[in-house]
DNA sequence: TCCTTTGTTCAAAATTTATTGAACTATTGA
DNA sequence: TCAATAGTTCAATAAATTTTGAACAAAGGA
């Protein structure tokens, strides 16, 4: 990790909650959750947005402590913070994901996939 | 209820998640989560902001589908829709609450009460 | 009726967020 | 080494959100 990722307990309920309220995060952490285990590269999500667009929210994640970003050679893999996350906010995530099924765009997503 | 209030379907996850990503309003659902059944007026929430301002973050409140918000004389009684939002997203405001109860400002407002 | 209480609406200003394109860095593979 | 790949940074713009004060409205009590 040679990124800056915020600590467990730097983490701040109110952040994490502004940064999931909005469309395209929400839908990449459910694509991440749907595929919990599986490190995503910055390029999965291309259809949610332009390239710097994603870095930009990507990036909003990672502060956040939602995500973990480790660099792989050229490439970025990302991850959920799911046991930070859950440690901090039990219960959340999950409900966040569960509810976050329902919603239109992520079902398009998850034919995609 | 005379005010306009979203119908239960209408409430969007990523705009309770929105409004919730406020230090203030999270401060005000915590403090209508630690007095449930007790209908809350909009002068309880004067120490997190000027009237105006108050009015405001209620309003987002109300069109977020979280509260609900009844006239009464001259006053307004305001509530948690807590069955709506259970319904909707499953265990999303009991970890939000809980969650939220660590946070310092809410410390503070609870040993005011 | 008049005053007080409770809270709203409006418009302006301040602040924060999101989006874009151009230029750039770093790594990998040929 | 050279070109392609993956993604960033920067500055500018666009758009949305917050905050304020002044003026307003409606109900209740003296």
């Amino acid at each position: 990790m040679s990124l800056p990722h915020p600590t467990a307990d730097q983490i701040s309920l109110a952040n994490v909650l502004a940064v999931l309220g909005d469309q395209t995060r929400l839908a990449i952490v459910g694509y991440l959750a749907r595929n919990e285990g599986v490190a995503m590269s910055c390029g999965q999500f291309l259809e949610f947005g332009s390239k710097t667009n994603l870095s930009y929210h990507l990036a909003k994640l990672r502060e956040a402590g939602i995500t973990s970003t480790e660099m792989s050679g050229t490439s970025r893999l990302i991850t959920l913070r799911r046991s930070d996350l859950d440690r901090r906010f039990p219960g959340l995530l999950d409900s966040i994901v569960t509810a976050a099924r329902d919603i239109p765009q992520l079902e398009r997503l998850r034919e995609e996939s």
